[in-house]
DNA sequence: ACCTGAACACCGTTCAAGT
DNA sequence: ACCTGAACACCGTTCAAGT
């Protein structure tokens, strides 16, 4: 759908609230009201431009049972699909979790947890810390808003010749510190859960019928 | 301040699209221009609120060169304020983190990683992967938003008995998620980056200068 | 120093009406 | 099915004026 691409197109220019329903139709060559025949609610849209960033997350590194490169690309996919529209972050964390592509792609990596031999509870919780890893990162990111504060740093680093590179510093360290947090967590649940390699089969599902539906 | 606890209390009640300078100043009995001789901006306003929230952040764990135990009272007493005004947490998250008591705050936990014996470099990339343990949990919690979402659990879960229990189980999933992702990320810190218990002493500073101010 | 009424430039959304 | 103009009920914020 065209309105989407220019939704999105705005608010990478002009953040989250600097799209309104006039500005977009305006965009489109058209008055507002026409934009509820084809959605009827600001929301709706949004979470439709969600669902197209979430198409590039990639779920398909689980295969040979290896859980760790599934997790490990997931991750990766997803902080870059967030990252190449920081404007959206704060919605897309905000937003209740109930879109369909998200959906689709949480249970594709339930599924990969499962069939690699971890139980449904602790795979419903493995999911939940890399999320958390990865929006948390999305945004906190240094990076981020940081041409609005481009004079506390000024401040912080009088050095000229070295504020210049800023921009380039605090996106090397938002990439290494959720690296860090990423190869700290998977080492950390490897040795907090060892498993021998032969019992890499589906293993029966434990009492507790809810994991949360994640 | 009394504005910013109305301000609190109305965000608490009613989320944070709830709260309008209009709003705010009938709970004061009072014309919202009047709101503007104490606060220049509504952001401003909201600035100060969360300011209020971090006060109860304990940095205070790091004593005796005790760097895990620092962590985790710092992140649970994080998590714990956020969770606690579940409402503001997307306005804190997407802020630029130039609120004073953040600021202050995160010095402690570089100080005190620094003074456990960790580099400056690792202290800051410590620190920020706690943080998007501790904000993604907050903004991607299960039981957050739950109650707006009722009908799409009952429709999964169409177990009458259990739909009225699905807000405990979430928040359960919640804290064992966040509890997991903080123990297996210390864990595995642990694990790449072992010291022995004798150079627990400072360590000279790294050739890098810019850690990012964190 | 604090408050007020009136106003400005915006919002999302609805609705009757047109093609 | 898609678009329009007009309107409704809101916003944050400014400003001259009052105490």
């Amino acid at each position: 759908m065209r309105i989407q691409e220019a939704a999105l197109v705005l608010v990478d220019r002009d953040g989250l609230e600097g799209l309104s329903m006039r500005k977009l139709a305006q965009e489109l060559g058209v008055q507002a009201p026409s934009l509820y025949s084809h959605y009827s609610t600001k929301e709706e849209l949004l979470n439709d431009v969600v669902d197209r960033i979430t198409e590039g997350i990639d779920v398909s590194g689980f295969k040979d049972g290896d859980w760790k490169r599934g997790l490990t690309v997931w991750a990766r996919s997803y902080r870059d699909a967030l990252a190449a529209h920081p404007n959206m972050v704060a919605f897309i964390a905000s937003g209740p979790g109930r879109r369909e592509e998200a959906l689709r792609r949480a249970d594709a990596i339930h599924g990969g947890l499962v069939s690699a031999g971890w139980p449904a509870r602790l795979a419903t919780m493995i999911g939940a810390s890399i999320r958390y890893l990865v929006v948390g990162a999305a945004i906190n990111s240094f990076a981020r808003g940081f041409d609005a504060d481009a004079r506390v740093y000024q401040d912080r680093y009088p050095n000229l010749s070295q504020a210049h590179r800023l921009p380039e510093l605090a996106a090397r360290i938002d990439r290494d510190s959720f690296e860090l947090a990423l190869n700290a967590f998977l080492t950390g649940l490897e040795a907090l859960y060892p498993r021998k390699r032969t019992d890499s089969g589906p293993v029966p599902p434990g009492p507790d019928g809810a994991d949360g539906g994640e």
